[in-house]
DNA sequence: CCATAACTTGAAGACTTCTTCATGTCTATA
DNA sequence: TATAGACATGAAGAAGTCTTCAAGTTATGG
């Protein structure tokens, strides 16, 4: 919801707290590739619709994606761009951790 | 932890809880600085020492950061450049959200 | 060797977040 | 205007996370 008046690190913490759930993460992963519509996100992601409908709502009032209907369907898309450059980064964080657990894994086997 | 052999997107969303406590903000953000001994972190940010050795503890067993002993103090590190660039882009999407937020009031408004 | 400073740890209760269920809304169409 | 399809919502128990407390390490100085 991004309060105001509130300090920026525990905004930041809210904000990746947004983020901390698989479902949540999946579908900003497919918003970022495209809109799509809440029975499109069903079929691609394992979950139950009145899940995923909380998941959508979660981001909604977070203000990371916008809703809109359009031929009988409700459509998501991501609200800012900057959220695929924040996965990006998130992913080579990732794949930087992984490395290094790899690294400490072949120290412990020498 | 990144518990190998876990889809990514799980893991992603790991990683992004173990960022959403305001402390673990405040402390990777003071440790991309420079690195700090547990007593200078404990000056700068108001919480118990045994909850900043919790959150240091997060910190730790999620790879993120890195502990050791010199001249009777225990010093964090950060474990990966990456971090920096991530919380740089958590910034800039925050910055986002802000003004989206903003317009989305002046909306209302008019 | 004892005391102290600097941290860490485990456990427990308070508090949040998740998932699911039942129900409700909205819209298109027969 | 009834019906069905597509989503959303509120509530509740289960599960997870936070904070704090009491107790434990580890090194250093007296």
């Amino acid at each position: 919801m991004l309060t105001p008046g509130l300090p920026l690190y525990q905004a930041k913490a809210e904000f990746f707290r947004t983020l901390g759930h698989p479902a949540r993460i999946r579908i900003l992963e497919l918003l970022s590739e495209r809109d799509h519509a809440v029975h499109e996100l069903l079929s691609e992601i394992e979950i139950e619709p009145s899940n995923l409908s909380q998941q959508l709502g979660v981001l909604r009032r977070a203000g990371l994606v916008l809703q809109h209907r359009e031929a009988g369907e409700v459509r998501y898309a991501i609200a800012l761009p900057e959220v695929r450059a924040l996965l990006l980064s998130a992913r080579e964080l990732l794949s930087g951790l992984i490395d290094e657990q790899a690294e400490l894994r072949a120290q412990l086997r020498s």
